[in-house]
DNA sequence: GGCTTATTGACAATGAATAACAATCTCTGT
DNA sequence: ACAGAGATTGTTATTCATTGTCAATAAGCC
């Protein structure tokens, strides 16, 4: 399987931009973290680790990340995006608890099945699907007795 | 049926909170549109009705109705947050053209028993949830070729 | 290596959303 | 009906994520 960055490398290519060191350790740093980030986490984390790029430079890059289907939204949630990477990962969606922000991650079969359904009801061709639970989780709910 | 007003005002006396004709005004603007709304053009419809309130009544207003289950987050795009109401409305989904931004509402009862099944296996109380499917219309799967 | 031009970092600017605060209004108890 | 407590309002200032600007730099092509 490629490599995230020889798939970005290629991206880059096709659309005659250049691939640039600042880049590729944004890049190495999103792929290095197996979680949801945000831009002002993963900067702080890169700083931490002497890999100092611009935070303009990563908001720069994330567009083009998400073109390429390296990363994609996953949530917004307190004036703030977050993203997680989905290249070489299953697809899955968020059960989250809306008290103490717990997120699960699960799939379902089903949800392959409602998108060849809209494809045919609705004349669509369906690219991806974003599905959110929200709920309280055990601990939450006692809590709230 | 009570109405929204009715439920709103139920909704504050049990938190101790009080009635105003700035959250009349501002419900019943809300529930006379039938369709996607955000903040601003809220505003805007309103001051041409003379309807005059602050933009920060309605900031204040709109988490109240999401707390009483009046209203939803339906999709956060191009930095800012876009809302509908809910209450007397079934529920339904959304599938987004990518490209020309058309919005169709459906609804699949697969959902509900995706639902269900969470709820069991990870012990949450479900609340809601939130699909959007992303594609591309037929009009624009034609264009692109 | 040299040239073109995309990209960078620093800084300023935007804009949605929130906070502060004094003036006002709701609601409860009398 | 009245008064007092305290919630709510509009105004204004502020926050903070994100985007724009621009001169300096560097990638990629010859």
């Amino acid at each position: 399987m490629k490599s995230e960055l020889d798939i970005f490398r290629e991206f880059l290519k096709k659309k005659g931009m250049r691939y640039t060191p600042e880049r590729e350790i944004i890049i190495k740093e999103i792929f290095s973290i197996h979680d949801h980030f945000d831009v002002d986490s993963l900067y702080i984390s890169m700083r931490k680790k002497e890999a100092r790029v611009s935070k303009a430079s990563i908001y720069r890059l994330i567009p083009l990340l998400i073109e390429a289907n390296l990363i994609e939204e996953v949530f917004f949630d307190r004036g703030q995006m977050y993203y997680e990477h989905i290249y070489g990962h299953e697809h899955h969606c968020h059960l989250r608890c809306v008290n103490c922000k717990q997120i699960l991650e699960f799939n379902d079969p089903r949800l392959k099945e409602i998108e060849r359904d809209l494809a045919d009801k609705f004349n669509y061709k369906i690219l991806r699907h974003k599905l959110e639970v929200m709920g309280l989780c055990q601990k939450c709910q006692d809590e709230q007795e």
